[in-house]
DNA sequence: AGAATATAGTTCCATATGGAACAAGACTGC
DNA sequence: GCAGTCTTGTTCCATATGGAACTATATTCT
C-alpha cells in the first residue's frame, strides 16, 4: 500500500516543521497544546458527562470556592455573564447546583455545589489528573518543576 | 471608593487562589493561557482583520508551505474539514488566496497564497509577535529558552 | 473491466458562543 | 428624597463550530 504524497509539487507537509518556521515559536506552541489537549479534553468532558465548557468552569470554579455568584465565576475565568447564566440554569435543572437569594442584595444569588455536584466534579477531577499525566509524561520530575514555575511567572 | 466584597459570607475570591488548589495545575494554567491571552489573540484578529480562527489557520499554513490542499491544512492544524472549506471560500472571494484544480487528482485543488494573502499573512505576524514579546515579558532569555524546549518535548 | 472501498470537498443541520439590549435592584451626590 | 448611574442576571440574536451525510473522483481487488 503506497501512500501518495499529499500534493504533487512540494514534499508533504510534516506539521512538526511549523514549529521550525514560525515566527512566535512559543504562542504557537501554546495555542497548539490547546488544540491538541485542552480542548480535546472539553470535548471528552461533554461527551462523557454532558456538561459545556461554561458547566464545567461553573462546576470547577464552585468546587474552589464554597460560595460564588455568577458574577464571580465571570470574573475568575473571563467568560462572559450570559453564558455563565444559561450554565446556572442547566446545573439547576441537573441538580448539580443550590442557588439562594442573596439577603444583603436582591440582584445577585449565591451558588453552591450540591452533593451531587460535587461528586461530578470529582469524577471529573479524576479524569483530568489523568489527562494531565498523559501530557506530561514526557517531562520529568525535575523539569516539571521548571515548567510549573515559568506558566506561573507568565502568569505575572 | 470602597471596593465591596464579592459575596457577604466567603472572602472575595482570588483567582489566582485557583492556581494554589486546582488538582491539574498546569493543565490548568496552560488552559487559563490559551483562555487569557490566545483566544483574546484571536478575537483580536477577527476584529481588526476581518477573518476567523479558520481562515487565519489556513492563512499561516499556507505561509509556510507554499502549496496545500485544504485537506492538508486539516492534518496539520486538526481543523474539521467543512470549516476549512468554508474558510477558503471565503478567503478566495477576499482574494487572499488562489485555487487551481490538481491535474493529477480531480478531487483536491492546489492553494496557494496571492500577493494581497502574503501581504495580510505579514500584518497579523507583525501583531503575533509583538503580542508573544508582551506575553513572555516576565521571562528572561534563559528562562525563555527553557520554555521553549520545555514546550518542544510535550509535543514529542 | 467492474465492484467495492477510500478520499477530497461540500452542504445541511444542531449547538455553542458572545455581543448588545434590557429589567430589577443598589448606590451616589445633591 | 430622588434623579442619575452602576451592577447583576437575563433574553434576544447573529455567528462560529463541528458532526454527519452526500457527490465526485481515485484506488484496490478480483
Amino acid at each position: 500500500m503506497v501512500r501518495r504524497q499529499l500534493n504533487g509539487a512540494a514534499a508533504p507537509p510534516d506539521p512538526a516543521r511549523m514549529f521550525d518556521t514560525v515566527e512566535f515559536r512559543d504562542a504557537y506552541r501554546i495555542s497548539y497544546l490547546t488544540n491538541a489537549i485542552v480542548v480535546p479534553t472539553y470535548e471528552a468532558i461533554r461527551r462523557d458527562f454532558g456538561i459545556i465548557r461554561a458547566e464545567y468552569v461553573l462546576l470547577l470554579c464552585l468546587a474552589h470556592f464554597p460560595v460564588l455568584t455568577a458574577r464571580d465565576v465571570s470574573r475568575i475565568t473571563r467568560m462572559p455573564r450570559n453564558s455563565l447564566s444559561r450554565a446556572v440554569h442547566r446545573m439547576l435543572a441537573e441538580g448539580y447546583l443550590d442557588r439562594s437569594p442573596d439577603p444583603s442584595d436582591g440582584r445577585q444569588a449565591r451558588l453552591t455545589l450540591s452533593p451531587r455536584g460535587r461528586g461530578l466534579h470529582e469524577q471529573i477531577v479524576a479524569r483530568l489528573v489523568k489527562r494531565q499525566e498523559e501530557i506530561l509524561a514526557p517531562l520529568n520530575v525535575k523539569e516539571r518543576r521548571q515548567l510549573d514555575r515559568l506558566l506561573g511567572a507568565l502568569h505575572e
